[in-house]
DNA sequence: TCTGGGGTCCTAGGACCC
DNA sequence: TCTGGGGTCCTAGGACCC
């Protein structure tokens, strides 16, 4: 067996992004409190003299939270996704600007372009950030920092925060180190003193519920994870969390950098702006539900899927979240197709509580030209020859589609 | 004046098949 | 005549991430 160089892993995290999108397109709020995050009501007019006029964080009214704050904003206490309304009271005169997806993605390409201009493997992770196996590229791991960092200036004329280690984990925990416009370059023997007195949160994979479960142990920082013992994590957390738990905190990860992916599932959702009845409110409620399967279909036909699972998600005023599925024989993508299945799942859930949200999924995802395509008259067909769904499933499921 | 929207992955029980 | 085991699919929920 040959030995195995070292890897090399760049993770590179733009600063702020939804916020510095903003700023390059707004120059003038440079250096002031700025947060994305409204609608599109909340969108700068352009007044008489052709200045703008931007909204401030006291002006809205609604149920969503920040996607972004700038670095001023967070200094006065807000963060992303903090709902808007309470940072709104911590910071009335805050700008507030709504959120441009488009604008985004446009920032996001050039800024992926660039990375790939100077390593070609490189994984996406979001819209602001990726991960880049270097181990190839000549050079000090500074200087490959720097080329990247660059080129991605140069590209957007944004920053961003670069973290070359060993591995993905330790890559991700040490862009983090120095931001914003940071390099952070670490190795297996910086862990004791680098690594170890972070928290154990700042760890991918360790959530609020897991930090929580932590910390009733007293553990807090990663150091004292890899002082447990393995058995010990086994015992409190599981064999497959214990074990994982045991490993990334003493630095150890393995995961290759992935170049390509395939969807899993494709989904839209709408909370509303005030809670729903399920009866009282029935012809709004009915019309949203269309408009989601619309979109879905639309997104399925554009990337070129059909799908093979549809699904539904209710979360009520008590913010008690339900979700029902359904198989199908066939796949499908059209709009009409979903509006019946979806229909089919919303009858399984008791509508007993006023609904705040409501959303639809597509899963099980068949790129088009390998599916046989169907359309909803074919199902009563398809379900009359498919035998898995039993036959109580196959008399209801085509009374409601013969109803 | 609580808590967005778009995702991935995991677990767990039951059905069903060989 | 009281009792297999492995494998896969289906469904629901939940943790977590950006």
């Amino acid at each position: 067996m040959p030995v195995l160089k070292t890897r090399r892993i760049a993770h590179i995290d733009m600063d702020a992004f939804f916020a510095s999108c903003e700023l390059s397109r707004y120059p003038e709020l440079k250096g002031l409190p700025v947060v994305v995050g409204g609608r599109s009501s909340h969108a700068p007019r352009i007044r008489e003299d052709g200045t703008h006029a931007f909204s401030r964080l006291r002006d809205y009214a609604g149920r969503g939270v920040l996607t972004t704050a700038t670095y001023e904003a967070r200094a006065l206490g807000l963060h992303s996704a903090m709902p808007t309304m309470h940072a709104a009271k911590l910071a009335p005169d805050a700008i507030l600007l709504p959120v441009n997806f488009e604008l985004y993605r446009h920032y996001s390409r050039l800024f992926k372009e660039a990375i790939r201009s100077i390593s070609p493997l490189v994984e996406n992770i979001g819209i602001d950030e990726v991960y880049a196996d270097v181990s190839m590229l000549p050079g000090e791991a500074n200087e490959i920092a720097q080329q990247l960092k660059s080129a991605v200036f140069t590209a957007t004329g944004l920053t961003c925060s670069v973290g070359i280690a060993p591995n993905k984990l330790l890559a991700k925990l040490c862009s983090e180190m120095q931001k914003p416009d940071g390099i952070t370059v670490i190795t297996l023997s910086d862990i004791p003193f680098r690594i170890w007195p972070m928290p154990a949160k700042k760890i991918n994979g360790i959530g609020p519920k897991a930090s929580a479960k932590l910390e009733s142990l007293e553990i807090k920082t990663i150091g004292q994870i890899a002082a447990m013992s393995e058995a010990w994590l086994v015992q409190h957390f599981g064999n497959s969390y214990g074990r994982w738990l045991h490993r990334v905190s003493h630095g150890q990860d393995d995961r290759p950098v992935i170049t390509e992916s395939v969807p899993v599932s494709m989904s839209r959702e709408t909370t509303f702006e005030r809670n729903l009845h399920a009866v009282r409110d029935k012809p709004a409620l009915s019309q949203a539900f269309t408009q989601l399967c619309e979109r879905v279909a639309s997104d399925l036909q554009q990337k070129g899927y059909t799908c093979r699972k549809i699904g539904i998600k209710l979360r009520f005023d008590d913010f008690k979240t339900v979700t029902r599925d359904l198989t199908l024989p066939a796949p499908i993508s059209d709009a009409k197709s979903l509006r019946l299945f979806c229909g089919k799942c919303l009858k399984r859930i008791a509508l007993d509580k006023k609904i705040r949200l409501l959303g639809v999924k597509a899963s099980g995802l068949v790129p088009t030209d390998h599916s046989v395509h169907a359309d909803a008259a074919q199902f009563t067909l398809d379900f009359t020859v498919d035998e898995r769904g039993g036959p109580g499933k196959l008399d209801s499921v085509l009374s409601d589609i013969l109803a």
